[in-house]
Parts: C-alpha cells; sequence; structure tokens
DNA sequence: GCAAATCGGAACGATTTGGTCGGATTAACG
DNA sequence: CGTTAATCCGACCAAATCGTTCCGATTTGC
C-alpha cells in the first residue's frame, strides 16, 4: 500500500505544474528545477502523465507540456493511475485480469472490491487544485526559488534544506 | 496502489481461519490446502502475521497458529500492515523516515498526509468478522461501512457457489 | 529417548522498478 | 531557406524488491 516513487514524483510535479497559468507551456528541465526532481525521471514521468492524457506535450524548440484539463477537474487517482496503472488492490478485481483459481468461489472477493472502491474515492476526491494550494504554513514558502524562471543549477536548493541535508535528496 | 501477493495470501489466509471457532490450532499445512495457496508461501505469510501479533504460534508436533485476538479485532489494515509494512503512500508521512529534502516546505505534503489518511482509514474499517462472512446476498454488501464514489460492482456474484467450504484449490 | 510434525530463518531466482542514453521532431534564428 | 538548438520520445541497463523454495531449530507425543 504504498505508491512507487514515479508516482511520488507525479503528483509533485503536477502540483507544481497545477500553479502556472493555464495552459503555459511548462518544459520537463524546468519543472526538474522547481520540484528538484532529476531531469532524466521528470522526463519519463512526464511523459507518462502525456500518454495518460493528463498533459497535452508539444514537441520542438519553444515546446513543453500543459495541462490537458483544468487543474479541478485532475484528481490523484487520476495522476496514480497514470503512473502506476489501474488501482486495484488485488488482480481479482472486477474487470482485470482473472487469473485466480479461486474465481467464482473466493468469499473475500466481494469485501476486497469494495475496499478497494473506498481507497479509491478517497484517492479520487482529492483533486489537482486542493493540491497546489499553498499547505498550513505559507511563511515556510515564501522564500522558494520558484520565482527565478532562469534559475541555473539547484543551488537554490540550500534555502529547502536548511538542516544541510545537501542535494542528495531522494533517496530511498 | 496495489498490494502485494503476499499481503493478498494473508488475507485470504486469514479470513479463512476466522471460519475456525476461536482458539482452534491451525497449521500452516491445513490452511494451505484450504486456501489453495503453496504451502511455503502459507509458512511465510503466517510467520509474518504471528511476528505482528495477529497470530499465536506454538511450535512442534500438534503445534500450530491461532487467532491472537477475536476476528472482530483484526482490521484489513493490520493484516496489510503486518506483511507489507506500514501503510504510508509516500515515505514523507508524518511519523515515519524523513529523508525528503523537500521536508518542511513540502506543499504537497499536508493533502499526501490527508489521503493517506483516509486510505487507511478505509481499510480500518473493515475486520476480519466481514472477510469471514460469505456474503451470498449482495445487498449486504451495500451495508458495508464504504460509502464509494460509484455503485459497487457485484455483478456475477449470483453464480457463486453457495455450498460450504468447497474445496477450492488453485489449478496448480 | 526417539521420531514425527511444525515453525523459523536464510538463500535463490524472477519480476518490476528506477534511471540513463541516444534518436526523432520541431520551432526559432540568421 | 538552411542551420541550430531545444525538447520530447522510445529503447536499453542496473538495482531493488518480491515471491518462492529449501533446510535447520524446536516441541509434542509415544
Amino acid at each position: 500500500m504504498r505508491l512507487t516513487s514515479l508516482a511520488d514524483y507525479a503528483v509533485v510535479v503536477m502540483a507544481t505544474a497545477a500553479r502556472y497559468p493555464a495552459g503555459a507551456s511548462l518544459s520537463a528541465g524546468l519543472l526538474a528545477r522547481e520540484t528538484g526532481v532529476p531531469l532524466p525521471t521528470t522526463q519519463k514521468v512526464m511523459g507518462r502523465l502525456a500518454s495518460a492524457g493528463l498533459l497535452v506535450s508539444a514537441r520542438g524548440a519553444g515546446g513543453g507540456f500543459r495541462l490537458a484539463r483544468p487543474a479541478g477537474g485532475i484528481s490523484l487517482a487520476d495522476i496514480i493511475e497514470a503512473v502506476e496503472g489501474p488501482i486495484a488492490m488485488t488482480n481479482c478485481i472486477e474487470g482485470s485480469i482473472h487469473d485466480c483459481a479461486l474465481e467464482g468461489s473466493c468469499r473475500v472477493k466481494p469485501h476486497l472490491n469494495a475496499a478497494n472502491d473506498a481507497v479509491r474515492g478517497a484517492l479520487a476526491a482529492v483533486s489537482l487544485l486542493h493540491l497546489s494550494q499553498a499547505p498550513v504554513r505559507p511563511e515556510l514558502v515564501e522564500g522558494l526559488p520558484f520565482s527565478s524562471a532562469g534559475a541555473p543549477e539547484i543551488e537554490g536548493f540550500d534555502k529547502l534544506s536548511p538542516n544541510g541535508v545537501g542535494a542528495e535528496e531522494f533517496s530511498r
């Protein structure tokens, strides 16, 4: 019951992208700098989000990505499913592949179906608009380097980790 | 957002064990035969469940496992956590290890905390007593504490074999 | 005291995941 | 109009995790 790192990154990237004006063209490099996610990984994540229909991609110089829908119409479940595949706790959920021989006589299946729906409902209830809104403590976020459109390196991250963790974040 | 096969097996095994009278000594071999889960895997699963405190193990001939608590006091979340570890969608959830450099300034974290609580709540709401009961009637499923978006898909359950503890086995 | 039965932990192979690289495509500029 | 640079896209490779199997430790029963 833990989402993969890719999905975790996808949520952060999408939440960051949602703070820009609608329709803005955002390159993977820009979002990689802002979020601190390594660029190749950002590319892969955004590629999946695009092929899932959550982002619209534009190739070539000056290209990038933009949100395919308003932020209010994209849910946390959408993002997770775009990266991880369908949200199904087990592989015996209605609609998926049935390779369990207990199929048809398994007693726990209906309960798992209900639990799965509940989990998915909880994730579908959170929209990207919620995620992009500022958290409880605004004073911590004021000094973020997010305004620097041309911020060269990740040096701005010294502000983000004053405890001296350094730039080797995301080690898992 | 999919639970591992081990956790899946654990749910089936626990649900099967809960159908026996409380305090009965159940060997891994017995439950493996009943559930169809391969014996070595059953052993491993039950071992984890025992070390997590959900089962009490007795070694030696005539030994086995028994439920540490009444079935009503064991939740689906307990079983999953026993096998998979803590239910935390990300590694930046309150109380877990903090190795993310965005810590303290990450804007999506509070929202993820809320979503995580919702997911865990959904899993904690279903007890092993529920899982051990075989809902023959679909309307029993409707009354479950899950109020998920959309109607739960229960079609096809008319074909559920109504007879007793039939030999449910994997085709293997 | 012996033997059967059962749990417990260690080791192996396989699948998935995460990250990296080069190629394809397009706009911008001279 | 040609060239350049920026950007996305698909395939490849290492790493971690998962799932399974095997063998040793422990206890009861005779």
